[in-house]
DNA sequence: CAGAACTTGTGACATTCGTCACTGTTTTCG
DNA sequence: CGAAAACAGTGACGAATGTCACAAGTTCTG
């Protein structure tokens, strides 16, 4: 039963997405059976073409790659579902085997191990970047209100702006960026979204 | 004397470098002679290998893609550069042009356009993508304290950090940052920085 | 159920940020 | 050269931000 393994591809930018669909194609056993530009595409193109593989990266438009995963899992015949992405950080690893992931691949690594990962997947097995593999979860200390908050303190919003659009009064505002400063030892608002961002909390 | 067209690419990661080779190899009259994963590496490459054809990422650590196009175009046999890049905004492909790229593709676009516009800059044309083509330059109005100034601001950096980090007073700073303010038209510090980012600017 | 955590709010206070006006010096460029 | 722009600074003022303490309702969880 040395048949080819299916694959579906979902990747925001074009060029990438026909790129990783030729270095699949150069393998044998592979096929790429379809490919998807957001994750709404590819939900369609999964439950049409029940593939052996979805490979997904995160940030898309409209619905996220964790998202798509999530969706997928609920599948009748459900593919393994193996993510492929720019970001190394934990908050969006820990998400993504949450949703089911049973691979997660930087963007970073060699194009030789694309392959292997893959077929690993297909065999029963899990495909994790090693800079990943012995990652410790470093648990999310914000709470909801705190990480909307500092969504928008992230676009250039103020504490005024903010409350008017969470529909807050603006201490109240002031508090949760308060709140979150002191958590993520930031010296300031602008410090703290990044530092958020980077930690893949937002 | 339809010989193939040599190609070396700089792509600082690696899953992407090696899909796009994959891609470039389904054409026939493609020859990928050499990849690097940063700036210098691709200019040695260059230097050594005489391509047809460079194609570059911007964002790389070390060398950006820029300045590879200023320092090969000094080269004896200089190769044509064509840029491929995930940001359309004018501030990258102006810098572009200017160092002297004749291709400028966004990742975004469809990859079967790739070769095609490698083949029209091959054939002494160029390769800008449509979206860019007719972008009119709306010139940076930021003067050269301001951009470092609104570098650090994005960072996260309070005045006083930023007057020790440039050896200038907290008050120069401050001056900086509201002249800054009031040329991009942003209500504060975190805004401007981030347009001024999604501008090209800094 | 009871405590813990989250949510929302107020008010006082110090600090930082942003605006303005004004003064110089150095580059830059027609 | 001389004007214009960029660079660097001061000081004063109001607005926004950040800290703290404290209060009360809701929701989650052992």
């Amino acid at each position: 039963m040395n048949e080819t393994i299916s694959v579906v591809i979902a990747e925001d930018q074009g060029m990438v997405l026909g790129a990783l669909a030729a270095l699949l194609r150069l393998e044998q056993d592979f096929d790429v059976v379809g490919s998807a530009l957001d994750g709404e595409q590819a939900y369609d193109l999964v439950r049409q073409l029940q593939p052996d593989i979805l490979l997904t990266d995160i940030e898309m438009p409209g619905m996220s790659g964790i998202e798509l995963a999530t969706k997928v899992a609920a599948l009748k015949p459900a593919p393994r579902v193996v993510v492929l992405t720019t970001f190394g950080h934990a908050g969006y690893y820990r998400r993504a085997l949450d949703a089911g992931a049973v691979g997660y691949m930087l963007k970073d690594a060699p194009a030789e191990q694309l392959a292997a990962a893959l077929r690993r997947v297909h065999a029963g097995g899990r495909a994790i970047d090693p800079q990943l593999a012995g990652a410790q979860f470093e648990a999310d200390p914000l709470t909801s209100r705190e990480r909307q908050v500092l969504r928008l303190v992230g676009e250039g919003c103020s504490n005024a702006e903010i409350a008017s659009r969470l529909y807050l009064s603006h201490g109240t505002v002031r508090n949760y960026v308060s709140e979150a400063l002191s958590k993520l030892n930031a010296g300031n608002r602008t410090a703290a979204a990044r530092i958020a961002k980077e930690k893949g909390w937002l």
